[in-house]
DNA sequence: AGCCTCCCTTGATGTAGGTCATTTGCCCGC
DNA sequence: GCGGGCAAATGACCTACATCAAGGGAGGCT
C-alpha cells in the first residue's frame, strides 16, 4: 500500500525511530459518506489522510450542518487524541472514498516522549489549525454571505488550487450545498451569489470544478476583512 | 511580586526544572486599553495572565471589531510563539489593568526539549483552544443573534461564573458592545435582546455585573445547537 | 428508452437584524 | 451643584437573506 503522505509525516521523526513508528500507523479505508468518528466520542486515534477527502463537520439538533473544514492528503485530524481522555470535537466523514492512517493515543504518546522535535511538529500542526479556526471566525462573524463565500473560495485556492490557462482551478468537486455548509448559509443563497460571480467573470466552471478567474476581484470582495 | 498562576503553570514541569524555568518568565504590566501585541506581528513570546483580563481580538478594515476570547488569570495567549517564525493571529489588549508573564520562543523551546510532559501540557492547552474555537464557530455560524448570545453567556458562566443567592454572577463587567463583539452583532441588537431576557426573568444585573437567573431557560434557547 | 436522484436555478414573501437617530440615565471631574 | 462623556434603551426604516415552492438539466439505474 502506498504511504507517500505517511512517509512525509514520519520524516519529522528522528531517523532511528521511523521504522518502528511506521508500524504504529494502521491503514484504513472509507467509502463516500462513511463516518470515521463522531462528535463527542472518546478520542482514541489521531488520523492522517493518505488519499481522498475528509469532511470535518458538526450537525445541529435542528438538522443544520456546519462544515468546519475539508481535509486533503497530508492533513491530520482527530486532535482530541492528542491528550489523555480527550474527545472529538467534530465528526469526520469521507467526502470522497478515502484512505487514512491512524495511530492510537498510547503509541503517539510513546513517540512524543522519545522525540521532542516531533512533539514540536505536532504542536505546529495544531497551532496552524487554531489559526485557521480564528481566520474562519473572522470571515464568518457578522459578515455578509458574499464575503464569507469569497473568504472560503480564497482559502480553497490557496490550499488546493492549481494554476491553469483559464484561472485557478479548485481541484475538488464542490457543490453549492458544501459552500453553504462551510459559511453557514443556504444552497439557494449560495446559488444566487455564485451566479452573480460567474456573470461578473470572477468565477467560472471547468467541468465539475470551480475556477477562480479573477483573484484580485475576489480579494476586493473582502479586503476590509483583511485589516 | 505575586506569581500564583505562574507557579501553577510551572507545576507541570518536572521539579528539577522549575527554579530555572521561573527565571525565564518576565513580568509585565499593562494598563486598560494598552495593546500587548498586534495581529500579524512576528510572535516572539508566549504569555500567561497573572491578574486582570486580556481581550483577544481582530479589527477589520472597516473598523468592525471581532472579539475572539477573553483571557483570565491562568490563561495562556500568543500561541504563534509556539513554533519558529510564527506570527500572532490576533491582537491582545488589556481590558482591565493586567499583569502577565512572558517567555521567549527560544527559552520555551529549551524547556520543551527538556521535559516531554510539559510539551504535552502545552499541547493540551492549544487543543483546548482549538475545541473552543470550533465551539464558537458552531454557535456563530448561521445562527440567530439570540442563540449566539445565549451561547456566549453560558460559556462565560462556566468559565468565571460564581454562584450567588440570586443566580450565577458573571464576574467581570461586560458591556453590550463586548457581547456584540463576541458574537458579531451590534450594540443595539444586543441591547434589545438583553432587555427581553431581563424582562423574561432569564437574565438580571447585580450592580455592573450580569447575572444568569435561569440557566435552564438559557440552555433551552440553544439546545438544538447542542446536537 | 424511462425513471430517479441529485443539483442548480429562479421567483415570491416574510422577517431578523443592521443602520441611523434620539433620549435617558449614570458616573466622573471640576 | 453642574456639564461632559459613555452606555443603555427605544423607535423608524430598509435591506440581506432564510424560507417555501416550482421547474429544469445531467447522470446513473433497470
Amino acid at each position: 500500500m502506498e504511504d507517500h503522505h505517511l512517509s512525509e509525516f514520519l520524516n519529522h521523526l528522528e531517523e532511528g525511530l521511523r521504522k518502528e513508528a511506521r508500524e504504529l500507523f494502521k491503514p484504513e479505508r472509507y467509502d463516500r459518506e462513511q463516518y470515521i468518528f463522531i462528535d463527542q466520542e472518546e478520542a482514541t486515534h489521531l488520523y492522517l489522510v493518505e488519499e481522498g477527502t475528509v469532511e470535518a463537520n458538526i450537525v445541529h439538533g435542528d438538522g443544520k450542518l456546519l462544515i468546519l473544514d475539508f481535509l486533503y492528503p497530508g492533513g491530520v485530524f482527530g486532535e482530541g487524541a492528542l491528550y489523555e481522555d480527550g474527545i472529538y470535537s467534530y465528526s469526520a466523514v469521507a467526502k470522497e472514498p478515502a484512505r487514512t492512517w491512524r495511530i492510537s493515543w498510547d503509541d503517539l504518546q510513546w513517540l512524543v516522549s522519545r522525540d521532542q522535535l516531533f512533539a514540536l511538529h505536532l504542536m505546529r500542526i495544531v497551532v496552524a489549525k487554531l489559526d485557521q479556526a480564528y481566520y474562519k471566525d473572522r470571515c464568518i462573524a457578522g459578515e455578509k454571505v458574499e464575503k464569507r463565500i469569497a473568504c472560503v473560495l480564497l482559502k480553497m485556492v490557496d490550499e488546493i488550487g492549481i494554476s491553469d490557462k483559464c484561472g485557478l482551478v479548485i481541484d475538488t468537486p464542490l457543490t453549492n450545498r458544501d459552500i453553504a455548509g462551510l459559511v453557514g448559509s443556504t444552497e439557494e443563497t449560495v446559488s444566487r451569489i455564485m451566479s452573480r460571480l460567474k456573470k461578473e467573470g470572477i468565477m467560472g466552471t471547468e467541468g465539475k470544478l470551480l475556477v477562480v478567474r479573477d483573484k484580485k476581484a475576489l480579494l476586493a470582495y473582502f479586503d476590509d476583512i483583511q485589516a
